[in-house]
DNA sequence: AAATGCTCCAACCGCGTACAG
DNA sequence: TCTGTACGCGGTTGGAGCATT
């Protein structure tokens, strides 16, 4: 079976976009909402293929956008969040508001990967997590139509309410707001009802998250939830007060913690003293999560395989730990379990 | 000032998945 | 259940702009 093409491609406009095709874009979807990509090029009177006026609108267009440079805190969200979550930019870009996985790619392209590649010299601290339930398989395809339905209908409500509140000049920064406050409910919502990793929660589905949704801003959330979307619990043990940070070490980085025991790896001398002055030996924590399967949901944790070797751990204040006790630990996920 | 190399980012492409008929 | 379609995602590419020689 042969694939269609995604769209009638003769006679279609490539490359960049012009300010006109923009503005074009732009009007349509404030009147009209987003989706329907196929036939919205046709009815806006564009020469573009849909998919395209997608990602002009996902990654350029639309007003919650966060303009100018990646901050730091936004930088270290995105290690953090690579080191759990690996290439998957959607899920990554649902944590940063404002950003989207494109953009947030080719940051990690352009300015983290070549540092993050000297941090692999170390010793990897594989944990295979195969048997976690859902993640790791792609997350694509088409939202259902009723999610459709409910995020044009949200739209045209958000319209509505937006041309009430014309004039007020911080409009894009509160829609920024409340869009970040969804994704916090959103979240609290998983931590809740830890079984629904793999049950729709369509009752609570608002028409901002089905909007949201629709756009592919959080796909994490509502009845198109990723299974391996993290938590509350998971995203304040990443990223809050207590959370691992990371240190940079002469000659790479290494991904320390003050909330506890440091996992550091002395892959050379075997354990030595001080936590601190180890962190030049480069340490690394590669969380394979490829394989996942949603099927083995009930015995995830049991088959936990730990692809490490000759590893020690040096605990503060002397002593050693066993590797798989100290690691267990330390992953934050694995607390609340 | 010109040539060359490099970086970064917008956009494209193909695949996987969900969904409707 | 099967098939075709629509969409979202991640990998890749092309080229504009900047830096270096």
């Amino acid at each position: 079976m042969g694939r269609a093409p995604c769209c009638e491609k003769v006679g279609l406009k490539k490359g960049r976009w012009t300010k006109e095709e923009d503005e074009i874009l732009a009007r349509y979807i404030k009147e009209q909402g987003e989706g329907s990509w196929r036939s919205l090029p046709k009815n806006a009177g564009l020469l573009r293929c849909g998919k395209s006026c997608r990602l002009r609108w996902i990654n350029y267009l639309r007003a919650d956008l966060k303009r100018g440079n990646i901050s730091e805190e936004e930088e270290e969200m995105i290690i953090k969040l690579h080191a759990t979550l690996g290439n998957r930019w959607s899920l990554i870009a649902g944590h940063l508001p404002g950003r989207t996985d494109n953009e947030i790619k080719n940051y990690w392209n352009s300015h983290l990967r070549r540092r993050a590649a000297d941090f692999c010299d170390g010793v990897v601290v594989n944990v295979d997590l195969s048997k976690l339930p859902g993640g790791g398989k792609r997350r694509g395809g088409r939202v259902s139509r009723g999610v459709m339905a409910a995020a044009k209908a949200g739209k045209e409500k958000k319209v509505k309410e937006k041309e009430k509140a014309k004039g007020k000049s911080k409009v894009a920064e509160a829609e920024q707001q409340q869009q970040h406050e969804q994704v916090k409910e959103d979240d609290d919502m998983a931590v809740s009802t830890p079984s629904s990793h793999s049950q729709p929660c369509a009752t609570a589905q608002s028409e901002e998250q089905a909007q949201a949704s629709a756009s592919g801003l959080t796909s994490d959330d509502g009845p198109e939830e990723d299974p391996l979307a993290l938590s509350e619990e998971m995203m304040s043990a990443l990223l809050g007060p207590g959370s691992p940070k990371l240190e940079v070490g002469p000659d790479g980085w290494c991904m320390d913690s003050d909330s506890g025991p440091s996992v550091v790896v002395d892959s050379d001398s075997g354990p030595t003293g001080d936590v601190a002055q180890e962190l030049g030996d480069k340490a690394i924590m590669d969380w394979d999560l490829m394989g996942l399967d949603i099927s083995t949901a009930g015995d995830m944790w049991d088959p936990l395989v730990w692809d490490y070797a000759d590893m020690d751990v040096v605990v503060p204040g002397g002593g050693h730990q066993q590797p798989q006790e100290e690691v267990m630990s330390d992953l934050f996920f694995l607390d609340y379990i």
